[in-house]
DNA sequence: TCCTAAAATACAAACGTTTCAATTATTGCT
DNA sequence: AGCAATAATTGAAACGTTTGTATTTTAGGA
């Protein structure tokens, strides 16, 4: 049997397919009872709205565009982004609406930036989700210019209100470094992504405030940026380990890298909690199973991909963007009590 | 200015919309000449097909749903499987075609067959790519029923030829195993996925097998069967840390269940190489950083998910599916030598 | 009862595409 | 030249919606 239409309704309900059109749609227009009735029909048949239909005629996609940077193919590193609770959570708040999310994978900014000029132009969908902003991000300038919707996950320094959902980088870096001085750790390795992105000069930001604020000077071979993998954690470890001035705590951006600092301890010998000590940020619960469980800052990750499928979809549906901004701050796990012992 | 459409080709050109249609699709009721003519203002316009149009009035979708069941929301546990490597592949080999991926997380079986339903009744999708399958799969009886093109992740014991891609579980398995008998371990433990899905009975009839052909007993305590988490093998662990017999070799279906499992032994203070081992399959490449790295069978992801892409295109288009199979062998990396030393 | 205003519905066009049937242009042959 | 056969093109309808405008129905006075 075919597919039932808004046409096979009216048949039914003996009205004309406007009307139809209309009562599904609430329309102030059209009586209670013929409503009713017209709904009553659908719901017999099992009628569903043809997306094609709606979208040829409206002009809107009603879909929404998540354009993300994943990992380089090939690479085989892990990079311990968890894209699948980010896609869960932007979907489920999409779902029971008329929204769909189409995924755009791409592989850096440039072709990021491509695929949305691509998205705009050609109204492939009614709004946009991007990651990986950077502190001058011309994406953001592109979308603002061209006032088309769109949410970032991680901010910039645009001066245009804009709708974003992001972790409190550089609270949380602060408050690490911090914490970790206060523990007795003077030589602290802050490993963070790579230096283009702004959650990195974030983190940066927040790790040689607290250094400063505790008159410790800032070691320039300190601070590591690069892709977020465990091999880039543990050639950081091993490029510092013959520094005159030996780390005794690295603070990962994230548990991959955490896990590869924890790798080159072994590969080195050098003994956690007694030569060194390791902490993340961005924790998705891995590091709970290290060996040994580390310290971290827990990243509710549901909550903020849940915010970022609600906030495009309020934002296409017209809400200003200054009223659609998200920073949550991440919580301590302590794991370990990170003082080094003899 | 509006976007380009057909029409607008067709005014320049000075042709009917239907000429132009078909030039475009290269038919062969359409002069050359004018094929080029019609290409070359398309080119200069920057003319794309509007795909709502086109669904419409052919009553194709052009979109690939990809039904994958994801971890239980709220569960904060790491499954380890790496979706992104698998989206990836699926639609890199999608690029090119007209084809779109449309993603359905599910968080179980039943929602899956649902959705699945769903697809099929509306005709929201050309075709599908499922996982997680089971022996007697009802959702594959199903589409087969229904003669709707599909390619499965994993196999089933369906009799009429469908399309997979899967990795060879019991081979793999038995192999494993073997390995390990033949290094002197007797007590090895099988930490498998979830009961009913295939590729656990595969693991566990080649885990039988090996130890039958060796003529070593079967322990029942030494299949496990759950959710692939650290949590997981972490409990399986301390489950038989009483037991009579005691484990000397752990083989887990995947990383994350083997980073729970140093876990426990890190916990229990069970020496790694003296007091017992673990082994991995479906390696992705994080556990060459685990403390310490553990030998595995490394999973070619990447092959496997462009063949999905692949084969649900060349299934849609009418390919038979018998010659759309395929099984991948995965690859032993030895990162420990796997005997117990006093 | 009739008229008017408001309420409810019907009609028809449009979105961009494909495709069937009909028409026109071209070619080859006598 | 003329004719048939074929090649190339056109015209129009259709897919399922929404929506502006026209039309009909209803209700409320006088």
């Amino acid at each position: 049997m075919a597919r039932a239409t808004i046409k096979t309704i009216a048949q039914k309900a003996e009205l004309s397919v406007g009307t139809v059109s209309r009562a599904l749609k609430d329309c102030s227009s059209v009586k209670d009872k013929t409503k009713q009735r017209v709904r009553q029909i659908a719901e017999e048949i099992g009628y569903v709205r043809n997306l094609d239909g709606l979208r040829l005629r409206t002009g809107r996609t009603y879909s929404v565009a998540v354009v993300m940077t994943t990992p380089t193919t090939g690479s085989h590193e892990w990079e311990g982004v968890e894209y699948t609770n980010i896609l869960n959570g932007i979907m489920g708040s999409l779902r029971g609406t008329m929204y769909r999310a189409a995924i755009y994978p791409v592989d850096d900014f440039d072709s990021s930036f491509q695929e949305i000029r691509n998205i705009v132009e050609q109204r492939l969908a009614d709004g946009i989700i991007i990651s990986g902003t950077r502190p001058d991000d011309a994406r953001i300038s592109y979308m603002l210019e061209k006032d088309f919707p769109f949410v970032t996950y991680g901010m910039s320094e645009h001066f245009t209100p804009y709708s974003y959902v992001d972790a409190n980088s550089q609270e949380m870096s602060q408050k690490a470094t911090t914490r970790l001085i206060q523990l007795g750790h003077t030589n602290i390795v802050s490993i963070n992504p790579p230096d283009e992105l702004m959650y990195s000069k974030q983190r940066q930001r927040g790790y040689i405030r607290a250094l400063q604020d505790a008159g410790i000077e800032v070691q320039a071979e300190f601070i590591a940026t690069g892709p977020l993998t465990p091999e880039f954690g543990k050639a950081t470890v091993k490029a510092l380990y013959n520094n005159d001035k030996k780390p005794t705590a690295y603070i990962c951006a994230n548990e991959a890298s955490a896990l590869g600092v924890l790798s080159a301890f072994y590969e080195l010998g050098i003994k956690f909690g007694k030569d060194a000590i390791v902490n993340a940020t961005d924790d998705i619960n891995v590091s709970a199973y290290f060996t040994p469980p580390i310290t971290t800052y827990f990243l509710p990750i549901e909550e903020t991909s849940k915010a970022l499928g609600e906030f495009i979809i309020r934002r296409i549906e017209g809400e200003p963007a200054q009223d659609l901004q998200r920073m949550v701050m991440p919580q301590l796990i302590e794991r370990q009590d990170d003082r080094l012992k003899p």
